[in-house]
DNA sequence: CCTTTGCGTTAGAGCGCTCCAATAGTTACG
DNA sequence: CGTAACTATTGGAGCGCTCTAACGCAAAGG
C-alpha cells in the first residue's frame, strides 16, 4: 500500500535523496547520467511526489481555492473556465468546492480551504456575508466574481449591473412594453443592485417598478409567477434576476397555457446556453464569464506580489 | 504574513504541543482548564491547523479527488451532489477537478488527484481511455460513474443503458414513430451502449436505426442536426444522447422553422433541468444522479476496507 | 508509608519533501 | 604544481503536525 517516497527513488537510482529532488523540479545543474537514472527508477517504481510533504517544504502550495455557489448553475461553470485557464497559465493548481446554494456550507468551504492552505481564494456568486467574505480576505487574497457589492482590500470582479439591466428594460420598453415586472434574486448577492437597476430604469422611463421575491433557480419561478398569473395583473413583459430563473418563468407560464412571447415577454439575465436553447422566447443580457474569470485571477496575482 | 502553528497556540496558551494537538483532535484525556485555554489561545491568534502538515504526519488525506468530465452539464451536477452528501457523512473532503471534456486535461488532473494523495478517486462522465482509467485504479480505489462499460478491479455505478434507450424507443413507438433517428453521444464514453440499445430496441421493433454523430454538448447537434433537414430525410422523431445534445437540436430544429413536436419530436436522456424546462417539446429519460453519486461513495468506501 | 493504578501531560521521533551549506571532483590559471 | 573557481552531489536541518512511550502526580489499596 504504502507509495515510494523519494528515498526509495534515490536508494534505487544510487543517489542521494536531494539529487531525486533536483531531478523532479528539473533543475538544470544535474547531469545526464545521474538524471536519466533518477527518471528511470521513478518510472519503475511509479514515484509520484508527495504533494503535501513538498507544501509543508516549500512553504507554499501554488493553490487557488475556488468557491463555486452552485454548480448547477451553468453561469458559473464558465466563470471556472476562464479561471483554470488564467491559472494554469501561472502553474497555479485551482481546487473547487462546491458551495450549495448555502451559506453555511460555503462557510466550511472557505475554511477547508484555508486549512489547505490555499495562496488566493476565488468566490464566485457567494452567499457569503459580507463580513464573512471581509475575514477572510484578511487571511487570504480574496476576490468575488459576479458580486453585487464590494468591499474595501476585497478585489471584485463584476459587470455593471445598472448598465445590464438598464439595456434590459430600454430593450422592452423599445418593443413597446410599458408594464414590466421584476422577478427578483432573492438572497442572492447580486439581488439588490439588478432590481435597483431595474427600479432606476424603470422610473427614468416614467414607468412604475413592480418587483416580486424571485430566487436563484430555474424552481424558484413557480411560486412568484404562478401568484402572479392568478392575481390577473399580468404584465406584458417579465425580466428576471437570470436565466435559471426566467427558464422556470418559461415553464411556469407555459404550463399555465401562456405563449412566449405572445402574451408575455421574458427576458433573463447571464445570458447562459439556457437562453440559447429556448431562442425564440428569451433575451437575455450578457455576461463575459470567460473574461470575468481570467480578470479574477490576473487580480488577485498582482495582489499576491 | 506567516500564520500561527502549534507551536505559537502552545506557548501561549502555556501548554505543550502535544497537548494543543491533542485539543485540536479533541480527545477526551484533555482537562478542561486546559482545553479552554487552549481553544481561547487559538482563537485569539487565528490559529488554523495545517492540512498538509497533519496529512503528513497523520499517513492519510481523508480527502477524495472527484473528476467530473464538464462543469457545464447540469447532469454532472446533481452527481457531485449526492457524492458531497455521502462523503460527507464520512467526514471525507471532496475535492473536484474539472475535467473540461478533455482527456489530455484529465489525465492531468488524475495525476493532481494523486499527488494530492487522494483516498480515493471518483471519475464522473470520464473522457479517459479505459487503459488510463485502469492504471488509476492499480494507484488508489477508484470509481465510474456514468460510464458505459466496466472493467475488473474499478466500480462503475451506471443505470442500464439498454433499459434506459429502451424506455425512450417503446415510448416514441407507442406513439405511432416508425422513422426514429438517433444522434450518438460521438467519443463519450457512454455513447457506445446508448448507441448499441437503440439500435437493439429498433431492431426488435422491426424498425431500420439510422445513426448520426453528435457529441455531448448543446453545440455539437448543430452540424448533424442541420444537415440532416437539409438532406430531407428528417425522421419523425430524434432520440439524442443526451439532454444538452437534445436541447440543441430543439434549437436547431426551430432556426430552420420546424416545430416541435408537431413536425418532429425529440426525445433526450438524463432528465436535467433542461428537459423540465422546455417540458412540452422534450421527453427524456431519468438518471437517478444524486442516488449514482451517493451508490458511488460506499462502493467505494467497501473497496478502501 | 510505600506501592499501584490511572489520568493528564509532554518529549521526541518521524511523515516526505526542499534547500542551504558543505563536500568532492574537475578544470583553469598563475 | 599549488590554488582558485567552478560544477555536480550530498548531508542535515526544518516545514507543522501526529503519535507512541514515558513521565509526574494524585488518589486508592495493602
Amino acid at each position: 500500500m504504502s507509495r515510494p517516497t523519494m528515498e526509495t527513488v534515490a536508494e534505487r537510482a544510487g543517489v542521494s535523496r536531494a539529487l531525486v529532488s533536483l531531478v523532479m523540479n528539473n533543475s538544470p545543474k544535474v547531469s545526464d547520467t545521474k538524471r536519466q537514472a533518477v527518471l528511470e527508477a521513478a518510472a519503475e517504481l511509479g514515484y509520484r511526489p508527495n504533494l503535501h510533504a513538498r507544501s509543508l517544504a516549500q512553504q507554499r502550495t501554488k493553490t487557488l481555492g475556488m468557491i463555486i455557489n452552485d454548480i448547477h448553475n451553468p453561469f458559473f461553470a464558465e466563470v471556472v473556465y476562464g479561471v483554470e485557464a488564467a491559472a494554469e497559465a501561472h502553474g497555479l493548481e485551482v481546487l473547487i468546492l462546491n458551495g450549495g446554494r448555502d451559506a453555511e456550507r460555503e462557510r466550511r468551504a472557505v475554511e477547508t480551504h484555508l486549512q489547505f492552505q490555499v495562496e488566493a481564494l476565488v468566490l464566485v456568486g457567494p452567499k457569503l456575508s459580507d463580513e464573512d467574505i471581509l475575514r477572510a480576505s484578511y487571511v487570504v487574497p480574496t476576490v468575488v466574481v459576479g458580486a453585487g457589492r464590494t468591499h474595501p482590500g476585497v478585489d471584485t470582479v463584476t459587470t455593471d449591473d445598472h448598465v445590464g439591466t438598464a439595456l434590459a428594460i430600454d430593450h422592452l420598453i423599445a418593443l413597446g412594453h410599458r408594464d414590466i415586472v421584476h422577478l427578483d434574486g432573492g438572497s442572492n448577492i447580486s439581488s439588490r443592485p439588478r432590481s435597483r437597476g431595474y427600479e432606476k430604469a424603470m422610473r427614468s422611463a416614467g414607468l412604475e417598478p413592480r418587483i416580486l421575491h424571485g430566487g436563484d433557480d430555474e424552481l424558484d419561478a413557480a411560486a412568484p409567477v404562478g401568484a402572479l398569473i392568478e392575481s390577473d395583473t399580468l404584465p406584458t413583459a417579465l425580466f428576471t434576476f437570470n436565466d435559471l430563473l426566467a427558464a422556470g418563468t418559461l415553464s411556469t407560464l407555459e404550463s399555465a397555457g401562456l405563449r412566449v412571447p405572445d402574451d408575455v415577454s421574458v427576458v433573463g439575465y447571464d445570458n447562459t446556453f439556457i437562453a440559447a436553447l429556448t431562442h425564440i422566447s428569451l433575451t437575455t443580457v450578457n455576461q463575459p464569464r470567460h473574461q470575468m474569470g481570467e480578470l479574477a485571477i490576473r487580480t488577485i496575482l498582482e495582489r499576491i506580489e
